[in-house]
DNA sequence: TCTCCACTGGAACTGGAGGTAT
DNA sequence: ATACCTCCAGTTCCAGTGGAGA
């Protein structure tokens, strides 16, 4: 018997509980989907048309739906002889300004033998951008550039001005740029500067997060194809569901609950997948997403949540910054590691605090003391521990932390009780 | 209502690591 | 060799904050 038989009495194809699958039809968004058709319907009509940017949080069906539409827009265009239509999709998850998305593009459109790429630095955004209109410019007709997750570019939108702009400029003769921008940030909006905004004269389709019904309905179908016939105990898509709706709504988060629970039931050989598995599957995500935001911290991340992670050890928690920085330096000092001012220790802390890591107070005690902050871990003391103790660097600190928080009875393993 | 404590967090800047171009 | 590009973690400076006590 070897370690890895193949087992696949729970699943028949985990295919459509991929992140990457592409169902035939989209449910549950209609009117989105109607007004999204609208948008791109002057495409075919060869009318000027507008940049579209699509509003919603994570796992609310935008990139699904653009798929979609686009895939069909793609097709019926083929039909008409009169209509030139080229689609570039980049997804802007890791380009932190418009300057690499500008880079990403030019990349993208070039398809890619390496030897033509550009690198991701030591042009002039200028440069780049004449790049990029060169290569837009040689596609000709239409040119739908979808930027997905594109509020990572934060306030550097350059690009959100010059694009729309780039055939009234004279930059581009041949081609009609289209954006579509996929944001998860409602506010994104808001933080484009005045001049893009009037620039852009977007057309907007918001997706709202799903409740647990339209969820139901999204998991049935996929559910049904992707497991065994009657290894899906009824409840388990409502739960999924319901668990989704409750926390954020997120199509994706029902899935990957669905998926996870499944895995683990077949982990454990049973015979039907049960309401516990979902919870423990809930359990379960939870646990990798703070482990993954812990391990992708910097160094100096994790010398400030170790700092943290002393104090819980001692019980000292709340703990406000100035002692915290006291024991943060003794650390560094420790370990040989530089230290950095009080002011940037307050920006990791800011950092932990949106992964979700620890907890901050506001305190205000008037005129005796003033206004400041406490902070506490908001992961238990052991899986803080787990993640330094595998950072080589840390390694020793992290030991000593752990016996420390021994000695004081302090250590509870059990990520549930929290 | 006013004052004032002691931090908070915004903003402008820096230096070094990536890179291109001449 | 030199000049210049972006990005990033970091620094320095300081106006702003809001409740307790006068």
């Amino acid at each position: 018997m070897g370690m890895f038989e193949r087992d696949q009495h729970v699943f028949a194809d985990a295919g459509p509980l991929d992140d990457s699958y592409e169902p035939e039809d989209i449910r549950e968004r209609d009117d989105e989907l109607a007004k999204y058709q609208r948008a791109l319907q002057p495409i075919i009509d060869n009318r000027p048309t507008s940049n579209i940017f699509l509003y919603g949080k994570t796992g609310t069906g935008k990139t699904v739906a653009t798929k979609y539409m686009l895939s069909h827009l793609e097709s019926d265009a083929a039909q008409y002889d009169d209509v030139d239509l080229s689609i570039v999709w980049t997804s802007c998850e890791n380009l932190s300004s418009s300057y690499q998305v500008a880079v990403a593009l030019v990349n993208e459109l070039r398809d890619a033998q390496d030897a033509d790429r550009i690198s991701t630095t030591g042009y002039s955004q200028q440069r780049v951008f004449d790049l990029l209109y060169d290569e837009l410019d040689a596609l000709g007709g239409t040119a739908i550039i979808v930027l997905d997750e594109i509020d990572n570019i934060g306030d550097s939108d350059d690009l959100l001005y010059g694009l729309p702009r780039a055939r009234s400029n004279g930059y581009v003769d041949n081609v009609q740029p289209v954006i579509i921008g996929i944001s998860n940030d409602f506010q994104f909006r808001d933080s484009l500067s005045p001049k893009v905004k009037d620039t852009l004269a977007e057309k907007e389709i918001l997706f709202p997060p799903y409740n647990a019904n339209q969820l139901r309905s999204i998991l049935s179908p996929r559910a049904d194809k992707a497991f065994h016939d009657g290894v899906l105990s009824e409840d388990v898509v409502p739960l999924c569901a319901a668990f989704a709706a409750q926390d954020t709504g997120s199509a994706r988060q029902a899935i990957r609950l669905l998926r996870e629970a499944g895995e683990l039931a077949q982990a454990e050989d049973a015979s039907t997948i049960a309401e516990d598995h979902v919870r423990d599957a809930q359990d379960e995500l939870e646990k990798n997403q703070l482990y993954e935001g812990m391990q992708e911290l910097t160094p100096q991340g994790h010398a400030v949540l170790c700092a943290l992670a002393y104090h819980q050890a001692l019980g000292e928690i709340p703990v406000r910054s100035r002692d915290l920085y006291q024991r943060y330096t003794s650390i560094c000092d420790r370990l040989d590691a530089d230290r950095v001012s009080e002011r940037r220790v307050r920006d990791h802390l800011s950092d932990l605090n949106m992964l979700g890591l620890i907890t901050v107070y506001e305190r205000n005690e008037g005129l005796s003391a003033g206004r400041y902050h406490e902070y506490e871990l908001d992961v238990p003391l052991q899986a803080v521990l787990d993640v330094l103790l595998a950072t080589s660097r840390f390694e020793d600190v992290a030991d000593h932390i752990r016996s420390t928080a021994a000695d004081q009875n302090r250590l509870q393993s059990d990520f549930s009780s929290y």
